[in-house]
DNA sequence: ATATATGCAAACCCTTTGCGAAATT
DNA sequence: AATTTCGCAAAGGGTTTGCATATAT
C-alpha cells in the first residue's frame, strides 16, 4: 500500500488513493511537495521542489499531475496575475488572498460574512452562485500597531506580480 | 485637430489627446470602437471591429493600442476565466461583474458598500488598498419574479469561460 | 526633421499533447 | 497482462517584440 520512503502517506496522497488514483512515484512526490507548502506556488516552483525530492520528474508530469488533482477537487487554482498559475491544497474554511503589489507577498484572510453577502447579490441579479473571486492589491502601511480582529492572518514570501 | 470622419471626436479618443498620446489613424479607429463597444471584448474581437472599420490594422497595433490605454488608465483589462484578456473602457461608477458559467454572459452589478469593506478589511490587516478583482460565477435562476435592489443590472451576450 | 507608431513575422511564455517506453493495478 | 502514466520534444494559444517603413507632431 502506497507510503513514502518513511512509510508516512501526506495528506494529498491520502485523498488521491481515496479517489482511486493511481499512485506512482512522481505523483507521491508532488503530493509530498503539495502538502508541505504552505504557500502558493506555480508549477515551475513545483516542478524545482519536487526534483529537489526525486530527480525523475518532469514539467509535464507535474502540469499533468496539477490538472488532475485540481480536477478532483484537491488542489485549487488561483491567480494573482503575472501570467502562471499558482496552486494550494483545498481546505476546510474558505479564506482570501491579499497580494502585496510591491513585494509580491500573499496575505491569506477569512471574512465569514462574505460569502454569504455575496450570495445575496447574486440572488438579486436572479442568478445562483457557482463560485467567486475576490483578490486584494495592497501596498503594505508604515507599521503602526493594529488592533487584531477577526481576520486570519498567514503570511508568505513569493513572487511579484501586476493586478 | 484629430475628428474622425464624422468631424466627431470619441469619449476615448478625447482622452487619449488629454494625455498627449500621438492619435494615429488606427489609435483612432480603435478608439471607436472601445467607445461604442458596451461590452467586454478580447484583442481578437477589438481587432475584428477595428478591421471592419479600417482594413490596415494589425493585431499587434490592438496589442499595443490596447496595453498603452490601459497604462494611462482609459482603459481596465479584466480576466474573466478562458485565457485571453477582456477589455472595457474605465467608467466614473465601480462596478463588478458576474458571469453566467454556462452561457459566458457577463452581468454588471454595483455594490457601493462593498469597495468600503474591502477597504476595511486591508487596512485591518495593516495594508492599504491599491486595487481589486472580484468576479461571480453563477448560474442562472429558473425566472422567478426578483424585487429590483439597488443593483444595476446589465446584460451582455458574450463567449463562454470558466473559472 | 525627429521621434514615435505600424506591419509583419518571428519570438516568447505558459501550458498541452503525441508518441514510444515505463510503471501501476 | 492490461491500462494508465511518464519523459521528451514538438505544438498550441495568447501576447510581445525587432526591424524597416510609414506617420504624427
Amino acid at each position: 500500500m502506497a507510503t513514502d520512503r518513511n512509510g508516512l502517506q501526506t495528506r494529498i496522497e491520502r485523498m488521491c488513493m481515496e479517489r482511486g488514483l493511481k499512485m506512482t512515484g512522481q505523483r507521491r512526490v508532488i503530493a509530498r511537495v503539495l502538502s508541505e507548502a504552505h504557500d502558493h506556488p506555480d508549477v515551475e516552483e513545483l516542478y524545482r521542489r519536487a526534483a529537489a525530492l526525486d530527480g525523475r520528474i518532469s514539467v509535464a508530469t507535474v502540469y499533468r499531475t496539477v490538472r488532475l488533482l485540481e480536477e478532483n477537487g484537491i488542489l485549487e487554482r488561483r491567480d494573482f496575475g503575472g501570467g502562471r498559475a499558482r496552486y494550494e491544497a483545498t481546505e476546510e474554511g474558505d479564506h482570501y488572498h491579499l497580494i502585496d503589489v510591491e513585494s509580491g507577498q500573499v496575505v491569506e484572510f477569512t471574512h465569514a460574512a462574505h460569502a454569504e453577502l455575496l450570495r445575496q447579490i447574486t440572488a438579486s441579479l436572479g442568478f445562483e452562485l457557482v463560485s467567486h473571486r475576490l483578490e486584494l492589491f495592497a501596498r503594505k502601511l508604515p507599521d503602526v500597531a493594529q488592533e487584531q480582529t477577526d481576520h486570519t492572518v498567514q503570511t508568505e514570501q513569493k513572487g511579484g506580480s501586476r493586478p
